[in-house]
DNA sequence: AGAAAGCCTCGGCCGC
DNA sequence: TGCGGCCGAGGCTTTC
């Protein structure tokens, strides 16, 4: 589920636990893959007082007096605090909260408790993470930054939709942002990034900051206007033409045949 | 049963 | 022909 916009409200709700010092922090072997081990996290929280929170893309980051924390939340990972939750409702997956399903967390000196809730397990907890890996944040890009973006080095380049979503390129950008911005655009997502006319680039812009503010005062990136036609058969809301789907990216993607050319 | 809103790895292909 | 980088496919994991 989350996506740049879920993180961001993640990382308002964390700023609750800015001032306070960890006294506990643990997680379970999957939320800790990308460490050496589940107690390397344990060992490396403790006695950590945060001093801030950030965020690179999907990447909640929380600085300390130590080492920067990072969490990533993969496609159900919701971030808790004493028990509520950054955004309203869990969309995808289930609608409710397990026990079972919390994977890790810190407890804090004031009796507050962080949480991950990732019925899927693909959320991670990482310590000094690697933001060299990431392109520019999607929630703040200017058109500098998103014509690097377009700019591809040799060739025509990968289908606009796989662009957005590589992460190295720009951070911030999932499935259904990506989608969304397209549908937004009038752009077909299987053109190639290089191909792209100016003209093209220019509505694109357009779209995606339109589309970050947008959806962001709605309260989410699966609120977008491109939603209802998320499916098989469906026609496109804003001229009722055929919607059509493909894999491009690795990702589902779904766009009207008549307005995205 | 199949697909799902993220990320990682692997292997093939393309251009120099 | 060889090499490295780029890109797409597939796996991970669990749920509905």
């Amino acid at each position: 589920m989350p996506e740049i916009l879920e993180v961001e409200s993640y990382r308002r709700l964390a700023d609750r636990v800015v001032g306070s010092t960890v006294v506990r922090g643990w997680s379970d072997a999957y939320s800790a893959k990308k460490l050496t081990s589940p107690s390397a996290w344990a060992r490396a929280v403790k006695g950590l007082t945060v001093t801030g929170t950030s965020r690179r893309g999907k990447l909640l980051l929380l600085e300390t007096s130590g080492v920067t924390l990072g969490i990533r939340f993969g496609m159900t990972g919701v971030l808790l605090i004493d028990d509520e939750a950054g955004i309203d409702g869990l969309f995808y997956g289930p609608h409710l909260f397990k026990t079972e399903w919390v994977r890790g967390g810190l407890e804090f000196d004031d009796g507050r408790k962080l949480i991950l809730h990732d019925p899927r397990r693909l959320g991670r907890f990482e310590i000094d993470p690697d933001l060299s890996e990431l392109g520019p944040d999607a929630l703040s890009l200017t058109r500098k930054q998103f014509d690097q973006v377009l700019t591809i080095k040799r060739g025509e380049g990968p289908a606009i939709k796989a662009r957005l979503l590589d992460q190295s390129v720009v951070a911030g950008v999932g499935n259904l942002l990506g989608d969304e911005i397209l549908f937004r655009a009038g752009v077909d997502p299987r053109t190639p990034a290089g191909r792209l006319s100016s003209e093209q680039r220019s509505r694109l812009y357009k779209a995606f900051t339109a589309t970050m503010r947008s959806l962001g005062g709605r309260g989410g990136s699966h609120l977008g206007d491109h939603m209802e036609a998320r499916f098989p058969g469906a026609f496109c809301p804003m001229d009722g033409a055929t919607m059509l789907s493909a894999t491009i990216g690795g990702r589902t993607t779904y766009w009207c045949s008549k307005h995205q050319y």
